[in-house]
DNA sequence: TGACGCACTTGACATCCGTCAAGAGGACTT
DNA sequence: AAGTCCTCTTGACGGATGTCAAGTGCGTCA
């Protein structure tokens, strides 16, 4: 682990709230390990003996209804931990863990985490950020697929990738649309739809990279109800 | 606060995990109101300053879009607590919180929790637990959405409030049908056209009563994938 | 260079659900 | 007992999204 994973590590709202000491005291033997895409981390219902923390590429989060479909329940990159909060939940993971793209992690064993917290309390209050962090992602990703449309919903996560937030800007997509798609609650051919249906508002779209001409347009786009576009 | 109260807020995933006397100490002056159908409790965006423990009613959070629909992300009711998670949340409710049936709450002073965890860690350890209560919860809910049908969604809820696991039995719907199709994320109508399509399973629906004839069938109609029945 | 695989797109169609509208049935008031 | 309000139900319709299927374009590999 080098000073620019170290950087990362704290920025995360889980190890940025701790004093610094606790979260080397933390970190301090655990592992830095390269997983290949498609790994699987640990499946629903396993014993959750540790959690993670993103220092490259992408992780997704789903369940496995009974049937057999996937439904995505987030989906993870650097600077984000996940499955922290299932340290406590009966000693179970309630989704299941993916690798997407090669990706760097850093894995804490929990028990270090629970052993820690007695001595070091201070790090439950940091737990507790960062598992009301989770909460809060959990509760707008509700509102998202309740109230809004497919365009809505892809233009909102167009918006969130974007650094600006007036003009135009080009970005390219993090991982397969396919996989976007399901972070949506959608399939792929709702997510072709959709990004077609935002060309009149000045989105473009080659390969995996996206322009748009103003941010601004797309913002309004999401906040209005009426759900077609007008004059068209 | 009687003997009862008490004994139903011993049985909240926070309360219930710490010792009896911390659990005296942090509720020991809230506290305990009336408060009446259709009181709004706090505003997402307002500053977090309690949070609640439900002794009687229920208590429906929910997110207002810009355009004014509403999404409930939960309806919660005796023996559950609700917002404690937002005091650590940058001191901001992520949520509205509204009163559907007249209800007695315990209310707790944000700073009086934070104020006793500094004194007795062991109290952030049960507000992990209950905080992961919630974020397995809200999973569930994300789950349910993206992957069933309205018919199945209801089958679900009907099945949770079901105290037994085979055979048949009646009962009670907590609450309006208008705020269950919320919670559900549909609308009133498709509720109805739902419970409807669920009779040839035997599910029989007057007014407030619902009998299930055999329990057993809906599970299994919930973990089907093909959405139709056959044959009727 | 050509064949294959994969991700994505596009089209046609079916279905589910939301919307708008009307109507049924209680509960409460007068 | 009639009137009114409210919740819930039912019907008709349309739009959005899923499903199935075919087609395109790029990358990989021989």
């Amino acid at each position: 682990m080098d000073p620019h994973d170290w950087h990362i590590v704290r920025s995360t709202p889980l190890f940025g709230a701790m004093p610094q000491d606790v979260a080397l005291l933390l970190i301090g033997n655990q592992t830095v390990r390269i997983y290949e895409k498609g790994t699987a981390l640990f499946q629903q219902g396993d014993p959750a003996e540790s959690f993670f923390v993103v220092l490259d590429g992408w992780v997704k989060l789903f369940r496995l209804t009974p049937d057999g479909t996937e439904a995505v329940v987030g989906v993870f990159r650097r600077g984000e931990t996940f499955a922290e909060a299932a340290i406590f939940l009966g000693g179970r993971y309630p989704v299941s863990a993916e690798v997407v793209t090669t990706a760097r992690l850093l894995r804490i064993e929990g028990e270090v985490l629970r052993r820690r917290i007695r001595e070091q309390p201070d790090i439950a209050l940091s737990m507790l950020a960062s598992s009301s962090y989770h909460l809060k992602a959990l509760v707008e990703q509700i509102e998202q697929i309740k109230s809004l449309s497919a365009p809505q919903r892809i233009a909102d996560f167009l918006i969130r990738l974007c650094p600006v937030r007036e003009g135009g800007c080009t970005i390219g997509l993090p991982y397969e649309k396919a996989l976007i798609a399901g972070r949506l609650g959608m399939k792929p051919e709702s997510l072709s739809r959709a990004l077609a249906k935002l060309r009149p508002l000045g989105i473009s779209v080659d390969r995996e990279q996206v322009s748009i001409v103003d941010v601004d347009l797309l913002v309004r786009f999401v906040e209005t109800s009426d759900r077609g576009e007008e004059g068209f």
